[in-house]
DNA sequence: CATGGCGTTCACAACGTTGTAGAACGTGCC
DNA sequence: GGCACGTTCTACAACGTTGTGAACGCCATG
């Protein structure tokens, strides 16, 4: 069977309670003690049972993320990061996937597996303004993305509306003009969409120009099909167009392949540049220029707000918006 | 403050036991009493302490899963189907990234956060051979992979042999003679890429054909960066090939950029097909050839393994292997 | 009317840990 | 020699839950 601080201190002829203080680094231990506490530890293989520490002290080791979906790129990726930030701290992150549904994010956040994890990474794309008094919890948390921002609440964004103007005015500045948009959510103002719209716009109007409503590509998922169908639409439309600006790479190198197939060559004919510089877009044909929205300072400042919410629920709150860059390849 | 279920049955006024009995669905409760008691608990929104359930029962209803890296496409896929498999299930999900480090695989299988969770499973990159006992641990364990058999433990595989000759028969069938392989590991015997090899060589042998070593593309890690720089090397090496048998769909597409780059078509000069049927593979230019290794049926076997693992410690052991399939694109 | 049995409820004891309070044991100082 | 103090160790009581077994009330039965 398992050993517990019981078994140690009997075969170290101490009392458990030395065994906690050794395990816990109580400094007022004779070192003699303390080697033979040691040796029983090891020779009964003894490891705490984190399920009792955990209801004894409150804390677990362990954070939650949740997110949309592990299996869009941007995601994984990030998540790959927050587990690292996380190990670094000696935490492990368990994972919940909201597949963008409103009713799964509103749940998770009354969920009793909050009361399991010590706080709470949330990453939200269904969620709608009114929800906002919902997060509002006890579990320490910090929002992702930018679709419900707290005054009262840590934050951590990337700074969509800057880094979707600078990849426009990019475009511009290579003398594109007839520039489309692929990943237009109509009438969305604070989402990712929304967001990159508005930069897009700026950029825009920057250069004396005005948003052409048929250039706007509508995808609701931002999957891959949805960047392809996007790009045939503007294609069937019979619109011009020398450039596109898609809100993230997924929808890109969907867009790519769309154009490529219809007979387009990127970038001659049409440029593109994508949004969120995963890995599937470095030696994707042609290697797509993107915005790097600073995916791992995300992830290393998020799980640091994180871990300085749960050590004083006090502190002042934390909304930080972090640096990004344009990464420039093949596609334009 | 936080109820338990003393606040509940206070409030209900029955005993803490009568409030658990309820909680837990415990046939005999009188329905008005029931009543009341849901009617507490509604009201001081009570939610069980998970910490203090696992304690108790020893069950914590989490699972845990190692892998090597999430941002490989492969993994961060997996993964959400796990995911999705465990939650069917009411369990969830915490993440372990091993980078394909044999000292964390080995430190893993005796952590004391094992002993947090219900159950293990886990997908090593850097295990040998010799190893092979230390997967012998009091944690319910499925193997994914086919790094390390152990006749006494669960274990969920693709059909790596069965599967690389199957795509290098179909390269064969279609009048390839010259098929290189990407992702070669030389002298290994029972990971990913000695098994892949074997059914290369397989193919190879039962069309009457010998393995050309020259044919052979090293790629230590099957990211992006190795497949390219393996078709470079091939390229540079000037061996005639007219096929690449990528062990993985990253591989693939590395490859590919770099054949396309250097002015190869892809499939009239060279015909690739990958390995995993990532999303990736989906709108890459070309579209990817592949194998589709049956990743969902693989974690939807694994968790259930794993579930019954938990439940009956002493069942009989389970090693499964999924059915693939080829799938057919553009770049063959 | 006593008895047995069933449905319902409860008291108690764990699970393995940490925090608090205090006991035992020197050691140094007056 | 007595006292104060610091070090070292321990006893006890939580943390919030579930399993066990016994007690209770009620009804049917003999």
């Amino acid at each position: 069977m398992v050993a517990t601080l019981h078994d140690v201190a009997r075969l170290a002829g101490v009392s458990f309670k030395t065994v906690s203080n050794v395990v816990n680094d109580y400094p007022h231990v004779r070192p003699s003690t303390r080697e033979r506490v040691l040796e029983a530890i090891r020779t009964l293989d003894y490891q705490p049972n984190l399920s009792a520490r955990s209801l004894r002290s409150g804390r677990s080791g362990v954070l939650s993320l949740a997110l949309p979906e592990l299996r869009l790129p941007y995601f994984a990726e990030l998540a790959d990061e927050v587990i690292r930030a996380a190990e670094r701290r000696g935490l492990v992150v368990l994972i919940e996937q909201t597949n963008r549904d409103r009713k799964r994010e509103v749940d998770l956040l009354s969920s009793a597996r909050l009361r399991m994890v010590d706080g709470l990474l949330f990453s939200p794309l269904g969620l709608e303004p009114e929800d906002v008094e919902l997060v509002r919890i006890d579990t320490p948390l910090v929002l992702l993305g930018e679709r419900v921002f707290h005054p009262a609440v840590d934050h951590v964004t990337m700074q969509n509306v800057e880094a979707a103007r600078a990849a426009t005015e990019y475009l511009l500045a290579r003398g594109r003009r007839r520039i489309a948009l692929v990943g237009y959510h109509p009438g969305e103002v604070i989402g990712s969409a929304g967001l990159r719209f508005r930069g897009y716009r700026e950029a825009l109007e920057g250069a004396g120009l005005a948003v052409d409503e048929r250039l706007l590509g509508v995808a609701e998922l931002w999957h891959r099909q949805q960047g392809a169908d996007a790009a045939t639409q503007l294609l069937d439309s019979g619109v011009h167009f020398d450039a596109v600006f898609a809100c993230n790479d997924t929808l890109a190198l969907g867009a790519m392949h769309a154009l490529t197939g219809a007979g387009r060559r990127v970038p001659d004919d049409v440029a593109v540049v994508g949004f969120d510089n995963t890995d599937e877009g470095v030696y994707s044909q042609p290697a797509l220029t993107t915005v790097d929205p600073g995916r791992r300072g995300i992830a290393e400042c998020a799980v640091d707000t994180l871990v300085q919410r749960i050590a004083d629920r006090t502190a002042p709150v934390r909304q930080t918006a972090i640096d990004f860059s344009i990464v420039q390849r093949e596609s334009t």
